[in-house]
DNA sequence: AATGAATGAGTTTTCATTCAT
DNA sequence: AATGAATGAAAACTCATTCAT
């Protein structure tokens, strides 16, 4: 009773690099996300991956180097599941569902929107990175929407329109809903984002939607 | 020794205290957007501001006391031009046109991008102001546009549809492409923003035109 | 009623430079002692002074000046009043009644605790004016006590003792008085000075008075 | 570049906390008492320490801290030794004497003048603390001595007066000494002071000596 | 691998002092 | 004589980083 009261002197606990490394990351996320490169500091973020500061640079020689890791990391393609298709014997619709589901369950989750807004807070500090990112992880990602985009257009599937002329733009307003998450963070922007979530869903529904026909109805 | 070779000590420059003030914003807001509120310094602001760190502090009395007043400053509605809106003896089809073309021309100004990224990168900071904001500017402005909307849509001019019923949707895509223009700063987005305008104009286009029909076809 | 309530703009009241300087001196004495020479600013002095800090400037080159000047007006010699003697047709115990009530009354004000506060404070500060201080107010200050004091007691009217031997003892009390008035400013310490007053002014009628005895006796 | 030439370079000594937070209220004492509060600088109480700036701001969060750590420390009670008493078969001579020597012993120490200047320099900035001390401190240690001087004037050992009536006035030319001292700092004092102590005590024999009576003689 | 103590290089802030009016 | 705006120098405080254990 006395020891869980008078010491939060944490004992000293030793992880395996890979480990504690992966904790300092988490850590930096938070930390970089919610006060910026430059305010954040090295002791909050040891504090945050429960060790030293001194300790941290066991694993890390710089701020910089964690803020590199973080970016590489984090930077990182995991789209596979997301990634817009139509699954054998899927329609169209289903195809929509799956979509706004597995997109949203993604882009919501709060280490998504703390990244997002570490990398618009700090976009001016890594732009290679950046840059990097939007050549090899998202065009690549775009190029591929698009092209099951075109296909299922080409096949009738799906209704021609400006949306699928450029079908990047399926995303847009998730990515607004993203936005409002970062402005307001905390649990304030949930109802919000619901909504638009399924005015987003209908709203594809109804833009790729073709009518009655599609392939099965030739 | 002579003035020709070694004199960059600046003359005094003596401003009224408005004028001072408005180029410290200035500064701060270029300067905090770049590097976030933590990295920016006071001296970099000064100089940007053209006086010494010491002058500005005769202005404002803590690097948080700038911040607040560039927020208060920045976050004044300013909507009213893109108000979307029908003039009279204008088709929907132009109304769109000046939307997006008004939208786009503020949104897009580098002062602008900056501004929003400065937000998202400090929303931890003020959360309130931010909070303030979203309710005594931008919801207004949602729900203005959102009246003017069901209008269109109950006098015909406009088809229904889910971005209708749910029309802040509107300016998604615009909110996709200021997003873009936060990420990969520097005029590299230049292109992609003029092509997703288009892109956008269009999709308002199909949306919202309602065939041929309209109050002028009754 | 407005200008009372919306206007504490001083308007520029333009003094004699004479008259200035001792509102200067005096509003530095209060600064100085209050806060120290190094805590004090110059700012403060000005405003308590009713004038800027620039306006300041025209009448003492310095800071340090200001010391100086106010040094050398506080350190004059102003003791003729609380010199003790005995004036004629005069009793000692009516002279040691005279000497405590004007000298309890004179370094009792506030002024002078202020002064005495400064000059113990900053006594690193300035040890040469000082030491001049002691030299040359002081101690023919003390010498001339100690005159009329042996005068006294060759005489017959006063009683020899370790006092009379060295005769600055006499003001020892007073001085632990005002020690006590340094030490819990703000009138706490006033009922205790009266008290030690009280019993001051009964020791050195005990110490001094001669029996019945006294020159008349012979 | 050999050692011999250029090395000032301190190696990092590392201490206890205990020790180092000792050395450097040590310092603090010397440091405010010399320059008092506003003008010491942090800078300069860590050097007398024997660390960085920095290095001192691991042991106290800032100057005030340093402070008030100091006042606590050097306003704790010390008086044991120097209480006025009668011991066990000692003549009142004999205690004058003790409590003569003992008392100039500790008030004039270098480290007591000191401490006392630095309360009457920055009384204004710790008016709490004073208070509290002469509460806690000071007034039982006068009624401790008063209540000894009652029973030896009962007892008849010692002679009634205006002393014993109010007993704290048997250390005033002491704190009179203390003062010279305090104001004319760096031993230059010495001679005075030693002055001082003689008539002191030889006004306390005088004083309450009680002519060759006392309970032995009855 | 981990830590507490220590530090150098800043950063914010203050302040005595100057300048132009 | 007086002032508001401006400045250089310094001081408090912070923080990424190192060292000895």
């Amino acid at each position: 009773m006395t020891a869980s009261i008078q010491a939060p002197k944490k004992k000293r606990v030793r992880l395996s690099p890979e480990v504690r490394k992966q904790k300092i990351l988490e850590a930096a996320l938070l930390e970089f996300s919610e006060h910026g490169f430059g305010a954040a500091t090295v002791e909050r973020i040891a504090g945050r991956a429960g060790l030293s500061k001194a300790g941290l640079y066991a694993h890390f020689t710089s701020k910089d180097e964690i803020f590199e890791a973080l970016l590489t990391q984090v930077l990182r393609p995991r789209f596979e599941a997301e990634q817009w298709q139509l699954l054998p014997g899927e329609t169209v619709r289903e195809a929509i569902d799956r979509f706004i589901d597995l997109s949203y369950e993604n882009l919501m989750q709060p280490r998504t929107i703390a990244t997002l807004r570490l990398l618009i807070g700090e976009s001016a500090r890594a732009p290679d990175a950046i840059k990097r990112w939007r050549d090899e992880v998202i065009l690549p990602y775009q190029r591929a929407q698009q092209a099951v985009a075109d296909l299922c257009v080409a096949s009738g599937w799906m209704r021609e329109s400006a949306l699928t002329r450029r079908f990047e733009l399926v995303g847009a307003p998730m990515l607004y809903a993203a936005l409002y998450a970062m402005l307001f963070c905390e649990g304030e922007a949930g109802e919000e984002v619901a909504a638009l979530r399924e005015a987003h869903r209908q709203l594809l529904h109804e833009l790729l939607h073709n009518g009655d026909a599609g392939p099965a109805a030739q």
